[in-house]
DNA sequence: ATTGTTATACGAAAATAGTCGTATATTCGG
DNA sequence: CCGAATATACGACTATTTTCGTATAACAAT
């Protein structure tokens, strides 16, 4: 019963998160390079964010070294399902449906992932 | 083929977009009772976000007479599509599974709405 | 030890978003 | 005709987000 506060990271913010999401643990330099390879950015700009994302409590840190090692310190599903929450409110007209079934017209899914929904859909239907 | 350009509203501007989409067309003032019903704002901000989306595009109007009408001038299901598209890269890995997965897995559908999605996904395994 | 590289801290500019006050014009009742 | 109500235009202030320059400390290698 923590997590009343909204989480709300920014664009910026949730690249980052990302990034940290997907290694656990990376120093800056590490998070940077992901950065860079999409977008252009300066070093300090990422050590900045990711100085914010730490007041914020977006993000810990372990800086008993010289060189920082982050991590995320919120929940990658717990944010996921808050935005999307947000999004289905207000762009969907507060319509899960609507949402799935505008992300499953659009963007093509695998057959392999198909039958994930399929399953995950079977389950709900006995229910 | 025009819109290659990056649509790309603002969450104020998606709160106005959602009310213009509903009613097709609207003044400031009904937009502003809109708005007003959830959140507090003055008339003249939702007056000046209007000109602001009209000078972007993201809404046409009629000045034709001294109560203006507006209109949205983007497409609803366009704008879904490219926000969703856009939440999948960022928020899902670029995995538009992951991302309904987790919005049914979360967000309650009726039955009715789970064999809409069923009749949806029976279609693509077709192919 | 000296020099070049790599860290963090920090301040502050630049960009973006949201807010509203005030001026001015039009309309509506009476 | 006159005052109250209602419209738009517009400038400017605030807040937030993003960006980066510069200072300084730690380290590595010669």
């Amino acid at each position: 019963m923590s997590t009343i506060r909204s989480i709300k990271p920014t664009e910026s913010e949730l690249e980052i998160l990302q990034i940290l999401w997907l290694k656990g643990l990376a120093t800056v330099r590490e998070v940077h390079e992901g950065l860079a390879a999409t977008k252009d950015v300066g070093y300090t700009t990422t050590l900045k964010l990711m100085q914010i994302m730490n007041e914020k409590g977006l993000v810990k840190r372990d800086d008993s070294m010289r060189t920082h090692v982050y991590q995320a310190a919120v929940n990658k599903e717990k944010t996921q399902k808050h935005l999307l929450g947000k999004m289905i409110d207000s762009l969907f007209g507060g319509s899960p449906t609507q949402l799935v079934i505008q992300a499953l017209g659009e963007h093509k899914a695998s057959p392999a992932e198909l039958e994930k929904i399929q399953a995950l859909l079977n389950d709900l239907k006995k229910q």
